[in-house]
RNA sequence: GGUGGGUUGGCCGAGAGGCGAGGCAACGGACUGCAAAUCCGUGUACACGGGUUCAAAUCCCGUACCCACCUCCA
């Protein structure tokens, strides 16, 4: 069974075929540094996240580009609102990406080129197109220089759109464009409004890279002229990816193989825009759940499929995940650790090569559990470590092995020792129990179970001996 | 106007002609001093109306409602 990815131009499944075997090039369009990350961002870059751990666990030697665009118009109005350095507010927001994707241990790219660090690539990208006749500098002076739409007869194959149906872009300023939907390549400083620190000198005046056009450059810089697969949110089909299509081809180069999008996911049926506040920025969710559970919620969805996000289908997807974690703990308990080296099982491998059904995959992964209970139960330390190395091996291709380095935080590293000092704390008093047990005393064994409770603490009999947890639940201090 | 997607049980969420994915919740049973955890069992869901077929949630036609994109939103 091959690895087999739907692909936005042709609307279909088709198998995967690199263009090089054993290995992949992707280029993921990341963000637009302009805002704080919430779960919308965050979901591309976990689905994408999964893609790439997927190819590498199938075997292949995957270069993994995501871009930061970390100038536009949105960036610039936003410094001068703050009035602060339009760079000072992307690399703010950049820094706090990247602490919200480590959060949810979304992999760092292969590399994570910026847009502003790229301006000769795409100087010369623009050029090519110049020459090949495919682009022109406005006509109003303004120093902008425009994709030519009507020059390059398949603008529109990704989204199977023809020019003369689209709306005519509603730009405030059409300035010196032949067609409304030419769009802008380089943008011409405008030195009543903007600020020098946003241009760059080039053969057409200063100025600064149009969106679109960092990408084409980048992927090509660090995948080369053809690649496999480029990838990103919905929503940038059109324009976005569109535009980058066109202006690559139309410099002669092949592009992208295949092209994924990620569906939405939205809070009350609305896009989630900056003016629903701060509810599903990543630290505030990070609140009510961990990371890993945050993840799971995400995976739990196929890629393509819309989320409608909530706060009580995110406890629940927690709980669920929950059930998985138990079961490694407890089977860690009885065999120990185990080695590296799980199968994956045979349901799990056919959903991740089915487009990545991650929601068939994790199903895969609870019926292992299902089975590792049983062997639990039953005593049988053999099959029992067979099933906790396959589910870790299954929940490591998807990011979500709790074992994994990534979710290491500062404050878990604290954890130990918390734990320790709490279990010579509650050691005594589980020693007074079973002493009360022992003498049949159930008053007095579950009065010292309820006080260990009301300290946040849940105590389970096994036939091990008692043992203690933290109790699940929101930390709002109630 | 153009392009694309959706509507599945109490809830989340897969599937895409024929055996009820999986999880959460609920209920019953086993286990337990009681619990918890775990296991076993319990559900006849696919927006609506037609049609094709031996067989339709899945294909076709129609209807309703919802959503996304159409030039700087993941």
């Amino acid at each position: 069974m091959t690895l087999r990815l739907h692909d936005t131009a042709t609307r279909d499944v088709r198998d995967f075929v690199p263009l090089e075997a054993g290995k992949a090039g992707i280029y993921v369009c990341g963000l637009t540094v302009q805002s704080e990350p919430h779960i919308g961002h965050v979901r591309s870059a976990v689905n994408f996240d999964v893609l790439r751990r997927w190819l590498t666990a199938s075997g292949y030697d995957v270069t993994f580009i995501r871009n930061v665009t970390d100038i536009d118009d949105k960036i610039l109005a936003r410094g001068e609102a703050q009035g602060r350095p339009w760079f000072e507010i992307a690399y703010r927001m950049r820094r706090e990406l990247d602490r919200a994707l480590d959060a949810i241990n979304v992999l760092p790219p292969t590399y994570e080129p910026a847009a502003t660090g790229h301006v000769p690539e795409i100087l010369e990208l623009i050029g090519q197109l110049v020459t090949r006749g495919h682009a022109y500098r406005a006509e109003d002076g303004s120093g902008d220089v425009y994709f030519d739409v009507r020059s390059w007869p398949s603008y529109g194959e990704l989204t199977r759109q023809r020019v003369d149906d689209m709306e005519p872009a509603e730009d405030a300023d059409p300035r010196g464009k032949r067609d409304p939907r030419d769009f802008a390549l380089w943008k011409g400083w405008k030195k009543a409004l903007e600020p020098e620190t946003a241009a760059w000198p080039s053969p057409y005046g200063p100025g600064r890279p149009g969106w679109h056009i960092e990408c084409s450059a980048m992927a090509a810089k660090y995948l080369g002229p053809a690649f496999d697969i480029h990838g990103g949110g919905v929503d940038l089909r059109f324009p976005h990816h569109e535009n980058e299509m066109a202006q690559s081809r139309a410099a002669g180069q092949p592009f992208a193989s295949y092209w994924l999008h990620n569906a939405w996911i939205t809070t009350a049926g609305e896009k989630m825009s900056k003016s629903l506040g701060n509810s599903m920025l990543i630290p505030s969710v990070l609140t009510r759940v961990r990371g890993i559970e945050l993840r799971y919620y995400m995976v739990f969805a196929h890629y393509r499929s819309h989320v409608e996000f909530s706060f009580e289908a995110l406890d629940e997807a927690a709980r669920s995940f929950r059930r998985i974690e138990s079961f490694l703990d407890r089977a860690e308990d009885a065999v120990g650790e185990v080695p590296r080296d799980g199968m994956l099982c045979a349901d799990f491998v056919a959903a991740m090569d089915d487009d990545l059904g991650t929601p068939a995959a994790i199903a895969a992964i609870h019926e292992v559990v299902t089975e590792g209970n049983k062997h639990l139960t039953a005593g049988n330390r053999t099959a029992l470590r067979g099933s906790l190395a396959s589910v870790l091996a299954m929940l490591d291709v998807l990011g979500l092995d709790p074992h994994d380095p990534g979710w290491e935080t500062v404050a878990a590293s604290s954890d130990g020792r918390l734990s320790s000092a709490v279990d010579a704390l509650v050691a005594g008093l589980l020693e007074e129990r079973s002493v009360a047990r022992a003498e049949k005393d159930w008053a007095r064994a579950d009065e010292i179970r309820d006080r260990i409770a009301a300290a946040g603490i849940i105590v389970e009999d096994t036939p091990d001996g008692p043992k203690w947890s933290l109790a699940e639940g929101k930390e709002d201090g109630s």
